[in-house]
DNA sequence: GGACACATGTAACGGGTTACATGATTTC
DNA sequence: GAAATCATGTAACCCGTTACATGTGTCC
């Protein structure tokens, strides 16, 4: 049998660390939790349970409703063991699949419509999730979040998700303000030129110029092209 | 045979669409321009793309250099058909994977030295992305890059990738400063308190408030919590 | 007491990754 | 002319997803 931790187990072992669970309350509180750091479908933490208890890092106990059981997983010391040296080794690098931005490639393909209601629907996502944030802060506020004693470390997730969202949403709405002042989705001398003094000011650093930020140790400009 | 088609099999459809190219510089180019926004690896493309022939949305035309072939694919009618519905579906949400932001969960398990190791591995990746994208817009401005005729929407992409990475760079630059002005990882009244105060503050709508964005459809504001 | 939603999973398939293989080209 | 690197893929494993299945409370 493979025993190789996977970023997913550890996931599953942070939130076991917690407090027990049962496989049911952990598939559906990690959506509610790392959904957006993380997410995978819920038959992928069953199995992940079952696994990291027959490697010992899980302990399971069985409880009965009826007829009908359940598994009330709780985390043992080689898997606390396991997390901390997690903790040291080199992390995955951040990922993202954002299938809206492959479209704009070919956006003249298909109508204004399209390209308009797929941007408006990534706004749509973007907002229920600002609505979730939203809904965290509060809890925080009143002081009723399950996590509360450990707001110092969970306002750092919630600062970044909420900077990212509110950034994903300015995007989206300067990007369809764009689009909506074009007659149609075809190249044009205007658009381009127009879009040309955009990326002008973009705020990042170009190869030409000094680069913004000098406290970084020098290796890591001469990194080679990928 | 199977021949539903993922987003993946789109991604390789849209690239194919600009102009032929041989499996092993499709592998190539999509690393170099979709890497950040449908990461996939170079397997996965070689698998694709004779899949998609299969189907009779690429077209593959064999080449040699001595004994050895390599397959050259364009894009044919149908391939363009199929871009051209997809556009009309609905799109598949934004989504992330962020482990360095799962390991602040446990990060009293570890050192003090192994979550900001974390973080600033974090902020390495994010500024090489940076000056990646900044070699991009400076071939935009150069007018040397391949894309240029279509630089209206190119610099669409480009935006959105420039503010997501800003928006993570200043995130992990705040979050590693907090940290160092912390004596040890653990719990504490005081950390807690400067949490709370900062959460207060954060850019989001609590559930008791009026809504910032009031354009929107008011459904969108009775969405059930998953 | 039937319908329906919630609780608690399992099975099977396929997309994604890692590892490997081999021919051509360049370097020194 | 040996070694290293680039070009061009293939094989196999396994993580992740979709679909399904069955038991239990609850509503009316």
């Amino acid at each position: 049998m493979n025993d190789r931790l996977t970023t997913t187990s550890y996931a599953v072992l942070t939130q076991v660390a917690v407090r027990p669970w049962s496989s049911y309350e952990l598939a559906q509180q990690r959506v509610r939790y790392f959904r957006y750091v993380w997410p995978r479908a819920e038959s992928a933490i069953y199995r992940e349970v079952k696994r990291l208890a027959s490697m010992g890092l899980l302990d399971g106990r069985k409880e009965y409703t009826g007829r009908r059981s359940r598994t009330i997983y709780s985390i043992t010391d080689d898997g606390n063991e396991a997390l901390r040296e997690w903790l040291g080794t080199p992390v995955a690098p951040f990922s993202m699949d954002f299938e809206a931005i492959l479209r704009l490639f070919i956006a003249p393909l298909g109508t204004k419509d399209d390209i308009t209601s797929t941007l408006k629907q990534v706004r749509a996502d973007t907002q229920e999730m600002l609505r979730f944030a939203g809904e965290v802060k509060q809890e925080f506020i009143d002081g009723i979040n399950p996590t509360q004693d450990q707001i110092y470390l969970r306002a750092l997730p919630v600062d970044f998700f909420i900077s990212l969202l509110n950034t994903v949403d300015a995007w989206v709405d300067r990007t369809l303000a764009e689009i909506e002042t074009w007659d149609d989705l075809m190249a044009s001398e205007e658009k381009n030129s127009r879009a040309l003094e955009k990326i002008r000011h973009m705020p990042v650093d170009t190869p030409d110029e000094p680069l913004k930020d000098i406290s970084k140790p020098p290796e890591s400009q001469t990194l080679r092209r990928s």
